[in-house]
DNA sequence: ATAGCTACCTGGGCGC
DNA sequence: TGCGCCCAGGTAGCTA
């Protein structure tokens, strides 16, 4: 699943291969794919192309094309979806959703989405900040991230710590992966309360998420499934790494108690029930 | 206002 | 062998 660190993995591809080139077309082969473009595929396909790309940017999972006359095509990847750089002319990937030409004749850039969960959209004269991203958070990558800040955003809601973690209003780009991985780091049950936790302990969960988000990109993100890629298609290893996430009965790594998996918000939590207990008062249910 | 829930999607895996 | 069900989860938009 992209998350910050594979996003970013798919930006520094695309400004490899997109950047400074001048977009000669661009066909819109399944409509979701731009349903955030509300005028509609013909308006989209018009608008991107004649022109050249300037530089990528992004915040969280989000990434955006800048383009000359200073406007915009943002682009979220959702589950599954995929930047990849190939020769013209190749056979039509079946989850193709929308495919890049250029003026140079050179390789084709295309959109594919399985789960068509992502998708991209035009903003013209929005180069500097898509209207989008107005609360979407600094990211803990981002040379303007401020812990502190983060911390106090925290503590002020009244929420279980791994909620925080997955707004994007407050720290962007961590998702399920990393945010279970982060809380095993810093020994912190997910349902623990923003309210009880002392501030140094939020602290610990956000410099967690900082380091484990960094070690995954220098490693080229986590490819858990097939899902995520690069732009050349290449996996990423940090699924080697991963200490809590997917890994439900085995060891956990630090005192060997096994790791479990729990349901909440609708989603997998996996986590160390000796490293990271439960919170007493929660009254949140537990198989013995 | 804030917190939390659901819809949106597809294909792999599983049980029968 | 094939069918149907469940699961994965980021975000917008909704409700209370």
């Amino acid at each position: 699943m992209p998350e910050l660190p594979e996003v970013e993995v798919v930006r520094r591809g695309l400004v490899e291969h997109a950047v400074g080139r001048r977009i000669r077309a661009v066909t819109v082969l399944h409509e979701r794919a731009i349903r955030r473009h509300l005028a509609g595929r013909a308006d989209f396909e018009a608008a991107v192309a004649g022109h050249r790309v300037i530089d990528i940017r992004r915040r969280g999972k989000y990434l955006w094309w800048v383009l000359d006359d200073g406007d915009a095509l943002l682009a979220h990847l959702g589950m599954s979806g995929q930047f990849r750089v190939g020769p013209t002319g190749e056979h039509k990937h079946p989850h193709l959703r929308v495919r890049f030409t250029f003026d140079d004749g050179g390789p084709v850039i295309d959109f594919l989405d399985q789960r068509t969960f992502g998708g991209m959209s035009f903003l013209p004269g929005q180069a500097d900040e898509p209207g989008p991203l107005a609360h979407i958070a600094i990211d803990p990558l981002d040379e303007q991230y401020d812990l502190g800040a983060t911390v106090a955003r925290i503590k002020a809601k009244n929420t279980e710590i791994k909620r925080a973690l997955l707004d994007q209003s407050v720290v962007s780009g961590v998702g399920n992966i990393y945010a279970d991985e982060s809380l095993w780091r810093a020994q912190v049950h997910y349902a623990r309360s923003t309210q009880a936790l002392t501030g140094p302990a939020i602290r610990r969960v956000l410099q967690a998420a900082r380091d484990v988000m960094t070690e995954a990109l220098s490693v080229g993100g986590t490819s858990f499934d097939a899902l995520y890629v690069n732009v050349n298609g290449d996996s990423g290893y940090f699924d080697r790494s991963l200490a809590a996430y997917g890994q439900e009965g085995r060891p956990c790594p630090r005192c060997g108690t096994l790791i479990r998996r729990d349901a909440f918000m609708n989603r997998s939590s996996f986590y160390c029930p000796r490293c990271q207990p439960p919170p007493r008062v929660s009254g949140r249910g537990r198989a013995s």
